[in-house]
DNA sequence: CGCACTATTGAGTGCTGTCAAGAACTGTGG
DNA sequence: CCACAGTTCTTGACAGCACTCAATAGTGCG
């Protein structure tokens, strides 16, 4: 039940990060500020060195003194229900908030996995005035206010009964992160594994497989192990908001 | 498609709020200040005259200038999906954070409806940095930690491809919330349409209807129109969490 | 190259969605 | 207070889809 895959907990040293020179400071809180505040954001956050597929950025009910933003890289989280069941709650990529559900009452209320090697900046919490103090707040708030977006709609996806509109949904949710990753909109790395992915869509792991073979024979993707090319994106966007 | 059932829009006119002297002050923000603050508190917050049944908070799409914590009565949101499709996403009580998904890009993402007579508190987007300064910073990210803490799980209920461990859960779920108001748990309101919490739960208005009926003729609960009883608490937290 | 793990494909059962009808409730007006 | 109409909720019958169990194929790693 409480899986201790990899020995490091929680992130691993920090070096100051450069938030001017950062690539992805286009999609986290430096979007919102002016260059010249970048220097003073680069001062509330520290960068993890990279961290291996598989290594904890934190654990459930692990006190909670930082948020993180994803720098590079994916992570995973999952919670464990009191009948032990692991849920996949979420995928996080570059610019996306992640472990702010500590805030509730400090502890983390889900673990944080690394699904390759990634990164990210590290917001310690006592910091926070200090973020607020140079423009940092409103930011902030727009990343919170994402997050929660993303929440929703990924509820929303999990009231379609049907499995397929549920995959087509996810494949067209990633396709739009990727375009504002200003990556390639049609292609869908996929990091994680299909059993997380089927946890994640609350579906069993050979109805996904069935239904991505489904989804190539009949054209609208090409799908490999770790990526998926979108083909068609009508068709898969009429499957998704298909009613019934 | 663009329901206008009631011509108010938005809050109605607001009176200045005394947080010292609400009943309700344990549940939100307040419940992490000093005594002595509140007056300040009560200053970046104003209550809203009762809405009735049926009123718009706001609408999707609308310019979110404000954020909401319900103080009495209860508030369901909801949004349109691309193919026309109403999605129920939410059902707010006393001291819940509401409308907050507006800072991610100015506008609000959900419509929110009193489901009986209601008020809220209203905090201002340009009063925050006086929030702030007064420390209603930490209290405020409390409440957008539980917010999103309250999506997850149900994101996780979702997951279940049960039926009746759905309903289950989601009445474990406002159990818990009962408590934390200080009502009898055992008594859950129903102030939503069954068609409303069918949606709400990704299930059919007539599955819902049997699973009740079923719930009922086993004794565990006594269903009435606008209040369900729980009556065997045991047996209705080993469906909610029997894996299958 | 062999092993362990992950992914795919197949067959059968059960649950939920759909369609349809009937019952109960709500609110209005006499 | 009652009658009535509209809405909301409950119950029934059937079919389709996803889950379960089971076996095979593929992949990654030592």
């Amino acid at each position: 039940m409480h899986a201790r895959g990899k020995p490091s907990i929680v992130p691993l040293a920090h070096s100051p990060c450069g938030c001017s020179l950062c690539p992805t400071r286009h999609l986290c809180a430096a979007a919102d500020l002016e260059e010249d505040v970048l220097p003073l954001l680069a001062a509330c956050m520290r960068t993890s060195l990279p961290m291996a597929k598989g290594d904890h950025l934190y654990r459930e009910g692990d006190p909670a003194e930082s948020c993180f933003v994803v720098r590079s890289g994916v992570y995973k989280t999952s919670t464990v229900s009191s009948s032990g069941h692991e849920y996949i709650t979420g995928f996080y990529f570059p610019g996306e908030l992640i472990g702010f559900n500590g805030q509730r009452d400090g502890r983390y209320l889900d673990t944080a996995i690394a699904l390759e090697t990634s990164t990210v900046c590290r917001l310690h919490i006592r910091d926070l005035p200090k973020l607020w103090s140079i423009g940092g707040g409103p930011p902030l708030l727009r990343m919170l206010a994402e997050r929660q977006d993303c929440a929703t709609r990924q509820q929303i996806n999990l009231c379609q009964s049907r499995a397929d509109a549920r995959v087509a949904r996810f494949l067209l949710e990633s396709s739009k992160r990727m375009q504002r990753l200003g990556r390639d909109s049609a292609l869908i790395p996929m990091p994680m594994s299909r059993t997380d992915l089927a946890n994640y869509l609350g579906i069993t792991l050979e109805c996904l497989s069935r239904i991505l073979a489904r989804f190539r024979n009949a054209g609208l993707i090409r799908a490999e192990r770790t990526e998926i090319q979108i083909l068609v994106l009508a068709n898969l966007e009429s499957l998704a908001f298909h009613t019934s």
